[in-house]
DNA sequence: CTGTATCCGCTCTGATACTG
DNA sequence: CAGTATCAGAGCGGATACAG
């Protein structure tokens, strides 16, 4: 029997695989990281995420606002600024990131020799 | 000037950023969520994460071996028995990766919000 | 300055078939 | 059972052009 909790759950699971999914790749965690406690306009999160193109950018700052990670605040001046805050839930994930950076640092070396292990 | 500290420390990040590059991604995510600390074969695992194919799998587990993030264990036996685990370093990414699934849950309803919010 | 749209190459992904 | 190879389609990502 499928009770109506066991389909709670499984549209929990589902809909968190999702997000998952989405929020899951090198740029969005590279954008959240960079924005940090900032607000960064669009310009400058260009130049500070270090070889992300225009496209990738806006792709995904709709997707991370689409989500309520990031606050977008328009001011309507000429020529127009656009300012990019993260959220509550955003500054939740970037403490999860904050520590996979962390765990990349601490494990650099073990991962290095591994590699040269691999070859072989 | 730049100075040998400063060339080990951008080397040291190209790096880290690499890793990162590798290892943000769904596939790999949810191949160590389910691994945890169990050791389970290559069949298993393909029943275990759900939606992943063959092919993906066997890539993925390649790329998390390379790194030394999984151990790869054969039996040679017939039919072969292939078991794979979690490394040390490879647990304490799943720590991170814990973190990011616990966030997901914590935030769902507000990430729902968001998004019906964002039809407009 | 910011954002959308288009084009195009290239990688990623899944399905299938084959080997040990 | 585990792994590799191949093929074709989808989708990513970069460059460019243009609009508000």
């Amino acid at each position: 029997m499928v009770t109506k909790q066991d389909a709670d759950l499984s549209r929990a699971d589902s809909l968190a695989r999702e997000i998952f999914s989405d929020v899951a790749n090198k740029w969005a965690f590279l954008i959240i990281e960079t924005l940090g406690d900032r607000t960064l306009r669009f310009s400058e999160l260009r130049d500070a995420v270090e070889g992300i193109s225009h496209k990738m950018l806006t792709q995904n700052l709709r997707m991370l606002e689409r989500n309520g990670l990031v606050e977008r605040e328009v001011h309507p001046t000429v020529p127009p600024r656009v300012e990019y805050t993260l959220t509550e839930p955003g500054q939740g994930l970037r403490a999860t990131v904050d520590a996979m950076c962390g765990w990349t640092q601490r494990f650099l070396g073990d991962i290095e020799a591994a590699r040269r292990r691999f070859e072989a």
